[in-house]
DNA sequence: ATCCGAGGATTACGCATGTAATCCGAATCG
DNA sequence: CGATTCGGATTACATGCGTAATCCTCGGAT
């Protein structure tokens, strides 16, 4: 498995801004307050704390900060989409020596699939394979 | 994807971590000085460095130490299989709220994939079927 | 007997992380 | 107007992590 050299790299996001992060993505932008709402419930996380997390991502440039008004409103400065990709790669090169195929067969085999699951993952196969011969 | 619950949760291994663990999974067993010298070359990492991660596996459970004459011979005492679940199941609830296909999406959408891996994953995914079935 | 070098034990040390608290000023509620 | 509140800025603080250095001791080389 090939690597292509994309875009320069993202901040390094750790576990607890991931989760902050994931509501942007979701969101598009938001508050302070939007941001611990959406998350609170799930989390146990004190405002100040989440406030703390904005902080670290807008400093790190993976948020946006732009003044509205008495407050700031926060957008996703890095793609989502690249994040997850260099997640997945270091990942994979920690714990997998790399490779995709055992990473795929562990979980196959410890959890549970849906048939809908194992479908998609055909589909993806597929394009991948129409992407190949292209 | 449902998950099963496994034996009790294995040490949780830092990144450098997980470099002494890949060397100790392939070898089974290794003193200091094996471990020093499987990774060098590859790592810039002076023995000291090394010990410390020994110890400090050692210390979370992760090695068993073995006492050989004046040194020490350590192991494995967590499977891979095992570490290497927890740690996919955890990347995946972070990064892709747990989903595997978009994870298995992004990668192939944005590294190439050979027609060998497309295949070995095919076959995963067969067997994953196969043990759905019964 | 002596010195050296390898390993173990102990210690170091700066940076990141998780998880906030404190301080301050503006808006808001009464 | 005074008190409360909310967000931002600054500060906190234990723990983990990456990356070693020091100190000590024993076994081997000379």
């Amino acid at each position: 498995m090939a690597r292509r050299s994309p875009t320069p790299p993202a901040p390094k996001i750790s576990d607890a801004e991931w989760t902050v992060m994931n509501v942007f993505w979701q969101r598009g932008t938001g508050t302070l307050a939007e941001v611990v709402k959406d998350l609170e419930g799930r989390l146990h996380w004190k405002p100040r704390t989440v406030q703390s997390l904005i902080r670290r991502l807008a400093d790190k440039g993976a948020l946006a900060v732009e003044a509205v008004g008495r407050e700031f409103r926060y957008s996703p400065a890095v793609a989502q989409d690249q994040c997850q990709h260099e997640e997945s790669r270091s990942f994979l090169d920690r714990v997998f020596n790399g490779r995709l195929t055992p990473f795929v067969a562990g979980l196959m085999d410890r959890e549970d699939v849906s048939q809908d699951d194992l479908a998609a993952l055909r589909e993806v196969l597929n394009q991948a394979e129409k992407k190949l011969k292209k």
